[in-house]
DNA sequence: GTCTATACGCCGATAGAC
DNA sequence: GTCTATCGGCGTATAGAC
């Protein structure tokens, strides 16, 4: 999963550059997603990701926004491959949702970090000039989907943002109850049925 | 709307104090929400709501926190209040939702910024000791009126907390679109097919 | 009781010694 | 290139003059 650099020859238990900046990845996005941007000061992430001092952090990144910058973009890009695998494997629309769902509630309950970074986080709030969630690659991947499934009558709805609305509105707002212990068992246990309503609200 | 205090006996074009207390709270229900709570400064909050400077705040309120949490009450107040006369006026649940829809819908038209402080806001981020929304009456008294309708057979779901999933995962993934300029009409033309899904997803 | 002036703390960011 | 020490600014909050 972690490819070895060149440069680490020996046998080390220093970390890598690279290594070290993951780690501070990991720790903001824990740390946003449980107190919020504001909330956390770079101290905060400094000590959580194993980093010396808060001075060391701008060896990594050139400052805060930066690292919550680098966090959207890590996210929105392994979300956007994950989209196009599942494109690619499946054929008709129905299947693509099916799949996309599938990680949705594998990643909330296997990542769920993420899940709240996605679903929680307003994240325009702290990157302003970034683009909006609905305007990112996978987000666009997937109102296409719903745009072909529409053209090939399996799906019932006149828009894809409306459907959109129905079909992930269900979808998203059952992983939030999950996320905020309102819904007490995994994900996992509400995937099947979570699924057939929301299908049930797009499909012909 | 407004009741005339005891004190304003002669005409006056100053504002009492009740009142500019309700220009503060609506200055910072607007900035909350356009740019969030730790975006807006007591400086923006003074000169948005007539305010001479950021000092006489505090002759209303004791802090920031203060106004945050005084806003939140009196959302939360207006809306159990909303809910208790639906509840009043509707006997079958399906006739209570639909009217709570008709009212999620009128205040996204009619009052967005209360929408948006209820959607899109994590209240808990700038105010960590208060109640989850999901938690306060009006919330309490919606997953009353779904367990209600279980109970009669009118609703077909196990349980209420799956049920508001459902039903208002639709309902407020549609007006969330709506707010954030998705979908490009007003929200009232909208109300009517997205009630039909939203009620398909629960009724027997 | 209104407003100016200011105190104070926190945190992001930097400089510089070693 | 690691870490200490510190700067500077913003924003909340207060004190005190009138």
């Amino acid at each position: 999963m972690q490819p070895e650099t060149e440069t680490t020859k020996e046998v080390s238990i220093e970390k890598t550059k690279e290594e070290l900046s993951n780690d501070i990845l990991l720790a903001a996005l824990k740390l946003f997603t449980e107190k919020g941007y504001f909330n956390t000061s770079l101290v905060d992430i400094a000590e959580l990701s194993g980093v010396k001092n808060s001075a060391a952090l701008y060896k990594h990144f050139k400052n805060k926004q930066e690292i919550a910058r680098a966090l959207y973009t890590w996210i929105i890009d392994r979300l956007s491959v994950s989209i196009d695998d599942i494109r690619r494997r499946n054929r008709k629309s129905s299947e693509q949702l099916r799949e996309i769902v599938d990680l949705w509630f594998r990643l909330t309950d296997d990542a769920p970090d993420i899940m709240r970074f996605l679903l929680l986080l307003n994240v325009n709030e702290f990157l302003p000039d970034e683009i909006k969630l609905m305007e990112t690659p996978p987000f666009i991947k997937i109102l296409r989907i719903l745009h072909g499934g529409i053209k090939a009558e399996e799906i019932k709805t006149v828009d894809s943002q409306r459907a959109y609305c129905y079909f992930f509105g269900v979808i998203e707002n059952t992983l939030t109850q999950i996320l905020s212990g309102a819904l007490k068992k995994p994900a996992d246990f509400y995937q099947n049925d979570t699924w057939e309503i929301a299908w049930s609200t797009i499909s012909k």
